[in-house]
RNA sequence: GCGCUCGUAGCUCAGCGGAUAGAGCAACGGACUUCUAAUCCGUCGGUCGCAGGUUCGAAUCCUGCCGGGCGCGCCA
């Protein structure tokens, strides 16, 4: 039995009580869920059902409490039902209805922990989104490891999601970029606005490799094949970066293919029909403060050009027209100043700005030795870029370290304390069992012990205190997918993976839950039964760590 | 000044209105003739920044204050 299947066995005693009692069945929500307590002594499961309807039904909490453990304790599966405090259901259930459990998930495999919670919503996900003028730095890295685990768990929960990196190949970074390329070509220091660091002279000969005669053209000519190759180059170098961080977009999308389409204009177009926009001072502005923007927004200056605001504005309305219900954008804690005018952008298109438009902030992230901030960067001169982070750390660790703190906190990564094989290194304490959990099934295969058929499996079995924490552990999986993906906090799955892996690593330290017969001992159905669990958390913490992008082994 | 955000154990951090607020580290003490001790167990450790409010119930929601970080361009 499921914490879900328990929460609608709940759900339903509590209509046989109010079917019964004569109370109105419409005061009943649609769904509930039960609670897992901390404290044993409250059972299994607790609901609060009876607290939460009592004032509604206007009777006393714990009489509803009373009627409700009557009806619900002679359901099958649940082994008592106890009352308690100002109204808690404390549940326990049978050892057998809870230990099926670890069959059900081991015949779900892959497909555990999937939901439809946010089925039928069109979510587009956009981050990272750097300009190619550099490799992909601390702040990009950041959101590459918790927009791609975030996009995971949104598929996980059932939305249709599209991935998407937005970038400028044009503009005043790029020529600041390509007039850096064109003086390390020519052997000069960077211009005044210029960008340092070794990455600019290895762009720079490599564009010469490609360009030989470009030194040779004049400055204009050779600045636009610096400005063109270097381009290519840096972006063919991030692609692949990201790529080999595990992180692949369904989109890479252009801004210049607004300008080129006319998509600018047409914003401003639809955004005048919705009567928002101003002439003033010979600019064209978007009258955000209608929807509680500090100050109005212009769209185009008075010498014609653009905003990137206007862009912005062409760019979200593109998204929308796609067919995205919810564009969400996962920017740095340095651009948080842009809620308020993206909210009420979206305001004056006419959109919910609650639903269809979320802005993600991440806090900054320092990689850290010693206790001192790493700063200097070969490659980038003064920021630390994907590959730094990569090489100190590893893929997996760098993906687990950055995946696991809200993004609502600043972090310190430790790089001794993340690449230590011992248990205060989170991803090595997650990643051993996925490697216990793999040896014991081949230990267990070398002596013959195998699961047997699904029918040969006595679910009773499990009945010792650290399997039915174990249990309760993987039981939670489906809820803290599902909420984390509502909440888009990837940071929860790992928080779950470090409970279920000390739950595990308790079972097996118990010398009562050996999953192997000891010595010579016969194989039997316990021997089975804890197989059974132990494949299940197997299954549990891979899917887990995939939601991550962080490799389950079977060997470390 | 305005806005956003954070404030929880000595440190790093969990805690989507539920019961006696948790984990790791640090400190101290235990457990390997037994499936990986890369693990486990115990002890110590708290004014959940402060003050009000809402609620049967607040670390959690609301308001104000204090403290830290960040942002406030016809820049990109």
């Amino acid at each position: 039995m499921t914490p879900a299947d328990l929460a609608s066995t709940v759900l339903t005693a509590a209509r046989a009580v109010f079917v019964t009692r004569g109370l109105d069945v419409s005061l009943l929500p649609e769904t509930t869920t039960v609670e897992r307590p901390r404290n044993p002594e409250h059972g299994d499961y607790a609901s609060t059902m009876a607290m939460q309807l009592a004032r509604k039904a206007g009777v006393a909490p714990r009489e509803l409490a009373a009627a409700l453990a009557d009806e619900l304790s002679s359901r099958p599966g649940i082994k008592s039902v106890e009352i308690a405090g100002p109204g808690f259901l404390n549940i326990r259930l049978d050892a057998a209805a809870a230990g099926v459990l670890a069959r059900d998930v081991v015949l779900a495999g892959q497909e555990y922990g999937r939901t439809d919670r946010l089925a039928g919503q069109r979510i587009n996900l956009e981050f990272v989104s750097a300009n190619p003028t550099g490799p992909v730095h601390i702040g990009g890295v950041r959101w590459a490891a918790v927009g791609d685990a975030l996009s995971r768990l949104l598929r996980a929960a059932g939305a249709d999601v599209g991935t998407e990196y937005y970038f400028n190949d044009a503009g005043s970074q790029i020529d600041r970029f390509a007039r850096s390329l064109y003086a390390a070509a020519q052997g000069e220091p960077a211009p005044e606005d210029g960008y340092g660091g070794a990455y600019i002279a290895e762009i720079a000969t490599a564009v010469l490799a490609a360009a030989p005669d470009a030194l040779k053209l004049g400055r204009d000519e050779a600045l636009e094949v610096f400005r063109v190759e270097g381009v290519k180059l840096m972006f063919a170098e991030i692609r692949q970066s990201l790529d080999e961080f595990g992180v692949h977009f369904d989109t890479y999308f252009n801004e210049k293919d607004l300008h080129d389409r006319g998509e600018l204009q047409e914003a401003l177009d639809r955004l005048r029909e919705q009567g928002h926009i101003d002439e003033r001072d010979g600019a064209t502005w978007l009258r955000t403060t209608d929807f509680g923007d500090d100050k109005d927004r212009v769209l185009r200056k008075s010498d014609g050009d653009w905003t990137y605001f206007a862009a912005d504005c062409a760019y979200y309305l593109d998204k929308r027209k796609r067919g995205f219900d919810r564009v969400v954008i996962m920017l740095g804690a340095d651009h948080h100043g842009y809620i308020g005018r993206m909210k009420a952008m979206a305001a004056c298109f006419g959109d919910d700005p609650e639903t269809n438009l979320e802005i993600l902030i991440g806090q900054l992230v320092n990689l850290v030795r010693d206790g001192e901030p790493l700063r200097m960067s070969k490659r980038a001169g003064t920021v630390i870029t994907l590959e730094d982070f990569v090489d100190a750390l590893g893929v997996d660790a760098t993906r687990y370290a950055l995946a696991r703190y809200s993004s609502d906190s600043p972090i310190d990564i430790d790089i001794a304390l993340w690449t230590r094989a011992s248990r205060d290194n989170p991803v090595y304490y997650v990643q051993y069992v996925a490697a216990r959990t793999a040896s014991a099934a081949r230990q267990a295969e070398a002596v013959g012990l195998t699961r047997g058929d699904a029918a040969d499996f006595h679910p009773e079995l499990l009945a010792h205190e650290k399997e039915n924490d174990l249990l309760k552990a993987l039981g939670e999986y489906p809820a803290v997918v599902a909420s984390a993906a509502e909440l888009r906090e990837p940071h929860r799955v790992a928080r779950y993976l470090e409970e279920v892996a000390g739950a595990y690593h308790r079972f097996y330290d118990e010398p009562a839950c050996r999953i192997l017969p000891k010595g010579d001992e016969p194989i039997g159905p316990a021997n089975r039964a804890r197989l059974w669990l132990n494949d299940a958390t197997r299954t549990v913490i891979a899917n887990g760590l995939a939601l991550l992008g962080v490799s389950a082994p079977e060997r470390m």
